[in-house]
DNA sequence: TATTTTCTACCCAAAATTGGGTATTTTTCA
DNA sequence: TGAAAAATACCCAATTTTGGGTAGAAAATA
């Protein structure tokens, strides 16, 4: 059985998803606080397979739970699982390990679904965050100039170097050309680029996935 | 009902899948095809709410047929199926504009769970595309170097116009202080981040996330 | 084959960056 | 209050980068 323990403040929740959790086969609930504040010695003692985190609570939030618990048991899964749907709060849970982060919905089914997906190693993002997620990922990598750039093999090989932090001669070193020929292929990287330095071009390369 | 067209290469699943998809209440199968040549033409004529398209097809991949559709009908929901898990096929189909990655499973109930997440907004990713998805931006945003690196406000703002490419000057303009102020802000991060140029201080600023 | 593109290499001069200093004022903190 | 840290500003000289050229091989393409 699956291991999991409860942090949720509101007490209706906490009590019934506890029963309802309690109730299933494959979950054993070790246990269910209304707030985090002791939380490493909670997973210490209980030993939780899967950690179901609300992130609104008073004294700690979750977020800040979730870290702890990351940076001592990594092993540890946190399963988010909240109201709130803003890209803040998505961005700062995923980048903090979350394993899945799940919208508070009547169907209590889903936890468990979760609760499984996580446990087995996967990750559950119910569907309106797995869009936001995505969209975010979109956004990051997306062209956001309406041309795309054709670059030569030299150049992009020579953009690379550069996005590594090497100078013309570390380049020319590492391509086995001439100086003179790098500074060639960077005049042109920059006319297709509409830059004039180094970091600008390292910037736009990297935000546009040049290389 | 759910306006679905299904492109699959393989005659037993395509089949299969369609009679089960067909069946359901709430989807409407307007077409199956086993390659994405005409794929176009196909979403014109069937007006879809939700493609669900294999990746691996021959004459046109499934993603290559994605974009064509997302670039022409941008509100067609696109899902794609497959047996790939590598991240680069992933991170293709997302860049792309995926609506869901489902994996190819034996339990057509979540093709059709996936559909109507899809047909409603949302997205649908396996838990082990989640995962990896999760992991992507983890890693993205995860400080890579140990020690963490204190830098002090002026200098993270400095830092942070290099990143956007600016030289002595433009930063100089931007935080309202002489060029030679800056100087002296950039030989003091450059000691702390053990680099001597500017596009090294970029990069590592950047993959370190001190801006 | 002819043509275009890519890769190579060099010239020059202006501009910018870098590294070594010193030093004063402001802020912060014990 | 006093010491330390941060922010400010300038000096000088060496180095690097940048922008303007030209131009000959090599490779790809029509």
């Amino acid at each position: 059985m699956i291991r999991v323990v409860l942090f949720e403040d509101n007490k209706n929740l906490r009590e019934s998803l506890g029963l309802f959790l309690a109730s299933t086969d494959t979950i054993w609930l070790a246990g269910s606080y209304p707030d985090a504040r002791d939380v490493l010695h909670v997973v210490k003692t209980m030993n939780p397979d899967v950690v179901l985190m609300d992130i609104q609570m008073p004294h700690k939030s979750g977020i800040e739970a979730m870290q702890e618990i990351k940076q001592k048991y990594p092993n540890v899964k946190v399963l988010i699982q909240t109201v709130y749907e803003d890209e803040d709060k998505i961005f700062q849970a995923i980048c903090s390990g979350a394993n899945g982060y799940v919208i508070k919905n009547p169907h209590p089914d889903v936890y468990v679904q979760a609760i499984e997906e996580v446990y087995q190693g996967g990750s559950h993002l119910s569907p309106n965050i797995a869009a936001k997620v995505l969209a975010m990922f979109q956004n990051k990598y997306v062209i956001s100039e309406p041309s795309y750039i054709e670059l030569t093999q030299r150049e992009k090989q020579v953009l690379a170097c550069m996005t590594k932090g090497m100078s013309y001669k570390m380049i020319a070193d590492n391509c086995d050309i001439k100086v003179g020929t790098i500074h060639s292929h960077i005049k042109n990287i920059y006319k297709k680029l509409h830059v004039n330095s180094a970091p600008e071009a390292v910037v736009k390369a990297l935000s546009m996935r040049l290389v």
